[in-house]
DNA sequence: ATCCCGAGGG
DNA sequence: CCCTCTGGAT
């Protein structure tokens, strides 16, 4: 095993120590719903998309009802995640393709997730994950590619040149908690901002802590 | 590369 | 004010 692969070893395990629990933060009940939850989820706090969720799926709970939504009352509902009407038109679009192609029941494999709307790699990755547990990739969103960067665990920036970087260095098995644990410490500790070096409990290991003390 | 487009923090 | 928040489509 060489160098970086066992410093990735160890900043897993630094991670998953402090947080043992680190889990998805959207609110669903089905794999339909985290699909949608995750859409709004772009560009948007996963708290901000918590407040307006119990609403929409409460009025369109599955995708035979969304398919069927006036596009100007999904928009009034999730108004406040903002991009709100690429996300209206992404979900209601979403929704009549799962009706359409899949009799109201969302997908389980990246080629069929992909192929619907407002739907692309991240969101897909998100999704088989957590709803399905089946780790086909990595989910790399602006925290990952953060973190990965800062991290040292590569040098690439486009997503999926880290995913595949990510892929490399860490067992399936972990796939999916990795995300959690590179997310919930981008959010509490790594943040883009004013990363938090003094209190990070992987500071010795990362390459770019110096520049933030 | 650019657009979408709201809320909260610093 | 500026930056950031679990991106995707054009």
């Amino acid at each position: 095993m060489d160098e970086l692969t066992s410093r990735a070893r160890r900043l897993y395990r630094r991670l998953l120590k402090q947080y043992p629990d680190a889990t998805c933060e959207l609110d669903y009940e089905t794999p339909f719903q985290l699909a949608v939850a995750t859409v709004l989820s772009a560009q948007c706090t996963d708290k901000r998309v918590n407040m307006v969720t119990p609403v929409l799926f409460a009025r369109y709970p599955d995708a035979e009802a969304l398919a069927d939504a006036l596009i100007g009352d999904v928009e009034e509902i999730i108004k406040s995640t903002g991009f709100f009407r690429n996300k209206a038109k992404s979900i209601t679009g979403l929704a009549m393709a799962v009706v359409a192609r899949h009799e109201g029941t969302l997908p389980s494999t990246m080629a069929e997730l992909f192929e619907l709307p407002g739907v692309g790699r991240k969101t897909a990755n998100v999704i088989l994950g957590n709803a399905f547990k089946t780790n086909e990739g990595v989910v790399v969103d602006t925290h990952i590619g953060r973190l990965s960067n800062r991290l040292g665990l590569t040098k690439q920036t486009d997503p999926v040149k880290v995913e595949q970087a990510l892929i490399a260095l860490f067992p399936r098995k972990h796939w999916t908690m990795l995300a959690h644990l590179l997310i919930w410490h981008g959010r509490r500790t790594c943040a883009a901002r004013k990363p938090k070096c003094a209190e990070c409990v992987v500071a010795d290991l990362c390459p770019s802590a110096v520049e933030f003390r």
